[in-house]
DNA sequence: AACATACGCAACCTAAAAGTTGCTTATTGT
DNA sequence: ACAATAAGCAACTTTTAGGTTGCGTATGTT
């Protein structure tokens, strides 16, 4: 229940980017952003790495919320939300606006 | 110089995301996003590590091209440099699209 | 000149991430 | 019933990230 402190927000949001900063990871979210279903043994093919090792990854993208696991019949299928990717949208959107901001400011002294 | 097959591509977005991916320079962005030049001492100021840790952080910004070092007289300044993040912007503006592209799809089979 | 400040370099430690192997269980197909 | 497929669980190894300590060097200050 990530009891709201700025220290807890900015460790929550690294979490969300240290999520997407494995190229493993990264690739499982191409997959998934069709918007369908996909078992672990399909995510699993065409990787040189087996198939534990990509369950770890998933569940690393599940803990952050990235993606959401359904269990059906003896598959696993894992299906993505964007709810976090538009935080992360939102956040860099933030970064950007402080950035322009910072700049008018730097300009508005430099001409006073 | 990144010869540019498509792994290579999602390796240098993964190393992106990963430099965000820690609370630390994470902090550290936050406080470069003002636009000035910070001396590395300073950024170490109201943290609870060592002057070196700071030091191996703003080298991993530094490497995927977020901060820039400027050597003055005994200082080492830092400065942000936002074309990465935009990269990440169109990044995940990306994904995002692809995503409502797959639900329109999604839709249009459903209601076939 | 003497001292303090700012930093670089390199070796080292530790904890966590990434990945493997081996085994078990549950579900599906023949 | 039997074989094959899909996945969970747990122990283990290896690599890397994060951090410290110690020391040297350059720049600034008095």
């Amino acid at each position: 229940m990530t009891h709201s402190t700025a220290a807890r927000k900015i460790k929550d949001q690294a979490n969300l980017f240290a999520a997407l900063g494995d190229p493993t990871r990264l690739s499982l979210v191409a997959k998934l952003i069709d918007n369908q279903l996909h078992s672990i043994s399909e995510l699993s093919n065409n990787k040189e790495m087996t198939r534990q090792a990509v369950t770890k990854h998933l569940t690393v993208l599940e803990n952050v919320g990235l993606v959401t696991k359904i269990k059906e019949g003896r598959e696993s299928l894992y299906m993505i939300d964007t709810a976090p990717l538009k935080s992360l949208q939102d956040y860099l959107d933030i970064i950007a606006s402080q950035w322009d901001k910072s700049l008018l400011q730097l300009k508005l002294f430099i001409e006073e």
